[in-house]
DNA sequence: CGAACCTTTGAGTTA
DNA sequence: CAAAGGTTCG
């Protein structure tokens, strides 16, 4: 959660006190400085430090400020030193930003906060301290998503399971599913284990486990599944954690899933004096109703919701997941033995978008059962947004049900209102979006203002085509994460070998990476032998090149492999870290099998594993290196540039831009469809919540759009516009027309006229505008066969006539491909734009793009050229965007 | 063993 | 449509 990463003068109530210097601390006596700022609310969440403390902070009303200011008090205060607060948040951004803020804040009077970071760097760390006692050592090793599935595939293969009726990947999710409710394989409930492999799901997460512990690895469920573990079976050690923290603080409480809940529950509760039973504080050490709650939700069995909305003050929906009876007596009632610590945790329910990864809304809209006596406070302040986009944000979350409900305010004027057009398809959506993006630029924003948000990555890659073609710079926020690629993985696997010769996985990965013709029937026999020996893999290709068991050619890679490795272990002695790092790459033929690659990404992936051995110098060794890396790394920053911001609603979360654009706002899509199959109301409640976000970003304005077709798996299909469009109040939204080429509305669309029933918004699926797309839904099903015919029926129901539309006359005649609409216009843009200067390149001059690879030019136009690219085909681009290969 | 070709399946969000 | 998995042939 990274709140302003620019101050706009709307913010100067929330003012950030300038960095603390001697001064600043001096005065702090008095009123200190980082109060000063503050409102009324926001300054209460600061100081209530003593007992729990809910602070329920929509969006852009100061959530990170009051959580710094409040670190900033108790360690001003006296109250607590800075390696007795424990302060969690979801991502290492948010993390990072909290200590910037804080350095800001404190001066150089904090060293730093050892114990503020996610949840999973906190838990990895309070678990490589007690290794031992969960049947690890201190050097485990995280395992990535990769690995694990490559585990179960053995862990398959081994009980004959057949991979295609159960894949890897689903078991992987259930266990990661287990995991995040805090479930131990024991703890499973038996229907549930049954639904994988023939009722052997149960029995397959229990020997995933024991493999984990021979591998020396945890993945990353484990991390706080094994601490719980911990302090479950080891209450002397949570004891002494129990006792340090004496401030706890959460952030983005309402993302925190059963384990995180439970972590935090067990850590928050003070020393218990007497031998308290451990069940007594966590429902999940003994048979409790908490786990059939939870067991019941997912094998699909709903229970009626019990009536106890009153208690809690909930509106409930009635239905499944969040209706589901509490069991209040059994989860955490019970009396503890002494009041819950200094706990304060800051969320917003309306922004909980990540119920699919297990975070249980529950959590925060039971708060103040949890901890008895809690104070609530809640901020509605909106310090970002202006008056029209929060009115139309506030009231499309209203038609949430379960929510704790605030209302946002704003002293801001109305601005601008929020938009939403209309397009043919997704391209001329994203034709429109970058002219509109032009336009703000030509009016003077900057381009680091601006965002497209999608709700899923997909649809990136249109405006990514779309912006090459421009010039128009954008930078992705997001993506695979930097040490999910291939090259790092594999980067990593080496230096895993090297470090542990036990880690079969990782000298699986590399075994024949490069190619060494090492194939699939001798890593196969190496398993056999490892197996029947029971030592690792590479101890058993050790043995196995003393035989005569492999063919010469393997054999004699093999023997090579295993001597470059015992060649890097013996220089670990002798160099540091980073410079092994660089040999291992080259001796081993890795590097080199990049720089003989073609391909467009190539390059770039030369580029990551730099930056891997670059970042390698902040860590001591080797050793440390390997222990971080998976929890720390991060995506690349790089955002110097004035560029576009282009991500999905889920990474936007926490950020925000003067000019947000939300492309895709259409039934399927979103609200996304599988969401709504899979998890019903409660999914639809949580997409809501996502539109909430979307708009939210937005400080200035807040463009919506919807296409009328799209194409999903490839094949064009007719959509409808989202129902959250019909939830928007009227008054604080305006219709326009798409500007990338002649509109396709007018009468006949269901843009404008679907919001000409002004007051019917509430009611949805009245609107003219509904039936007719329901209409138009039911006609596209029938003929689903070549897009592009298809395409062209479309256009004819969208309702042009022949004398309406600018294209028709011309039909197929008009030397223009037929799906192109307007190509005069974009041709005359392309002019337009085109700077005149005289291109440095020539016609077949053979060139490199960062993200088509080589090519060759086949047209020049100014400074746009047409280049055949080896694999993307044919493309306009920028000059400025390829060099000469 | 591995490249080349063919078939199938799947595109939702992530620490 | 694109990636991933499977099959075939050199």
């Amino acid at each position: 959660m990274t709140e302003p990463n620019k101050l706009t003068p709307r913010e100067v109530p929330d003012h950030q006190p300038a960095a603390g210097g001697i001064a600043a601390r001096a005065r702090a006596a008095a009123t200190p400085q980082y109060l000063a700022g503050l409102n009324p609310e926001q300054r209460e969440a600061v100081e209530t430090l003593d007992g729990p403390v809910l602070v329920l902070a929509g969006a852009g009303t100061g959530k990170t400020r009051v959580l710094t200011c409040r670190i900033a008090h108790i360690l001003s205060q006296g109250r607590a030193r800075p390696g007795e607060i424990l302060s969690v948040t979801f991502t290492n951004k948010a993390a990072r930003e909290m200590k910037l803020r804080l350095g800001q804040m404190l001066g150089q009077a904090v060293e730093g906060m050892p114990w503020l970071g996610t949840f999973h760097s906190i838990g990895g760390r309070i678990l490589r301290t007690h290794a031992e006692l969960v049947q690890l050592k201190s050097n485990f090793t995280v395992l990535d998503v990769d690995d694990q599935v490559r585990l179960l595939k053995q862990l398959l293969a081994a009980e004959n399971i057949d991979d295609k009726r159960w894949p890897a990947r689903m078991l992987a999710g259930l266990i990661d599913g287990w995991k995040n409710r805090g479930l131990t394989p024991s703890q499973v409930p038996t229907g549930e284990a049954a639904v994988f492999g023939n009722g052997r799901g149960g029995k397959l997460y229990a020997s995933y486990q024991e493999r984990l512990k021979i591998l020396n690895a945890a993945d990353f469920g484990d991390l706080l599944l094994e601490n719980i573990r911990l302090f479950r079976e080891h209450a002397d050690v949570l004891r002494q954690y129990q006792h340090r923290f004496r401030f706890i603080l959460v952030d983005e409480y309402q993302d925190t899933n059963v384990a995180q809940y439970l972590w935090l529950r067990l850590l928050s509760q003070a020393p218990v004096k007497s031998a308290t039973p451990l069940s007594a504080i966590i429902p999940g050490a003994v048979p409790s109703p908490v786990i059939p709650e939870a067991a019941q939700r997912l094998s699909g069995i709903h229970t009626p919701s019990a009536d106890e909305n009153s208690e809690t003050g909930v509106m409930d929906s009635g239905l499944a997941p969040h209706g589901a009876p509490r069991n209040d007596e059994g989860r955490n009632v019970t009396p503890s033995p002494a009041a819950p610590k200094n706990i304060c945790c800051v969320g917003d329910d309306d922004q909980s978008i990540y119920g699919w990864r297990g975070a249980e809304v529950d959590n925060i809209l039971r708060f103040e059962h949890d901890f008895p006596g809690a104070n609530v406070i809640r901020l509605e302040r909106n310090y970002r947004s202006t008056g029209h986009i929060l009115a139309a944000a506030s009231h499309l979350i209203a038609h949430n049900e379960s929510r704790l409900g605030k209302t946002l305010r704003t002293e801001d004027v109305d601005g601008e209102k929020v938009t939403v057009t209309g397009s043919w398809d997704s391209e001329e959506e994203a034709r429109a979006i970058g002219e509109e993006i032009e336009e703000l630029q030509r009016a003077g924003n900057h381009l680091n203002d601006v965002a497209i948000l999608v709700r899923a990555s997909f649809q990136m890659r249109e405006f990514e085509d779309r912006f090459v073609t421009l010039g128009l710079p954008y930078r992705v926020i997001g993506g695979p994460r930097f040490y999910e690629r291939a090259e790092i993985r594999d980067a990593l696997a080496y230096l895993r070998t090297i470090n542990s010769p036990a880690d079969d996985l990782a000298f699986e990965r590399i075994v024949n990476v490069p190619k060494r013709g090492l194939g699939d029937a001798t890593v196969q026999m190496l398993h056999d032998h490892a197996r029947k020996r029971r030592i690792p893999l590479f101890e058993a290709a050790r043995a196995v090149v003393e035989t005569d068991e492999l063919k010469p050619k393997a054999r004699g890679a093999l023997r090579q492999l295993i001597a470059s490795f015992d060649r890097w272990r013996a220089q670990r002695e002798v160099t540091s870290h980073t410079e092994l790092a660089e040999i291992v790459l080259d001796e081993s033929g890795y590097t080199d099998m990049w720089q003989k690659d073609r391909s467009a990404d190539a390059a770039g992936r030369l580029d990551n594993l730099k930056e891997l051995v670059r970042s390698m110098e902040e860590f001591e060794n080797l050793q440390g290196f390997l222990e971080h890396i998976s929890l720390v790394m991060d995506r690349d920053g790089g955002a110097e540039d004035d560029a576009v911001s282009l991500m999905t609603l889920h990474s936007a979360k926490g950020l925000e831009f003067d000019n947000v654009f939300l492309p895709g706002w259409e039934e399927g899509l979103f609200p996304s469809q599988r969401t709504l199959d899979e998890q019903g109301r409660a999914g639809l409640e949580e997409e809501r919540r996502l539109a909430h976000v979307g708009l939210t970003r937005a400080r200035r304005r807040a463009k919506l759009y919807f296409a009328t077709n799209r194409r999903i798996h490839g094949t064009w299909s007719t959509t409808i516009p989202s129902r959250f469009l019909d939830e928007l109040p009227a008054h604080n939204v305006e219709i326009t027309e798409s500007k990338g080429g002649a509109g396709w509305g007018g009468a006949g669309g269901y843009g404008p006229s679907r919001f000409d029933n002004v007051e019917s918004f509430g009611s949805s699926y009245a609107t003219p505008g509904w039936q007719r797309a329901q209409a138009n839904r039911a006609r596209g099903r029938e003929g689903q066969g070549d897009g592009r015919q298809e395409k062209r029926q479309g256009q004819a129901r969208g309702g042009f006539n022949e004398d309406q539309s600018p294209f028709s006359s011309r039909g197929e005649t008009g030397g223009f491909a037929r799906n192109k609409r307007g190509p005069m216009v974009i041709e005359g843009e392309l002019i337009a734009k085109s700077t005149g200067t005289v291109s440095e390149f020539s016609l077949h001059d053979r060139v490199f793009h960062q993200k088509f690879g080589y090519g060759n030019v086949v047209k020049i136009d100014g400074n746009k050229l047409t280049i055949a690219f080896e694999k993307a085909g044919e493309k306009k681009v920028v000059d400025s965007f390829v060099q000469r290969a």
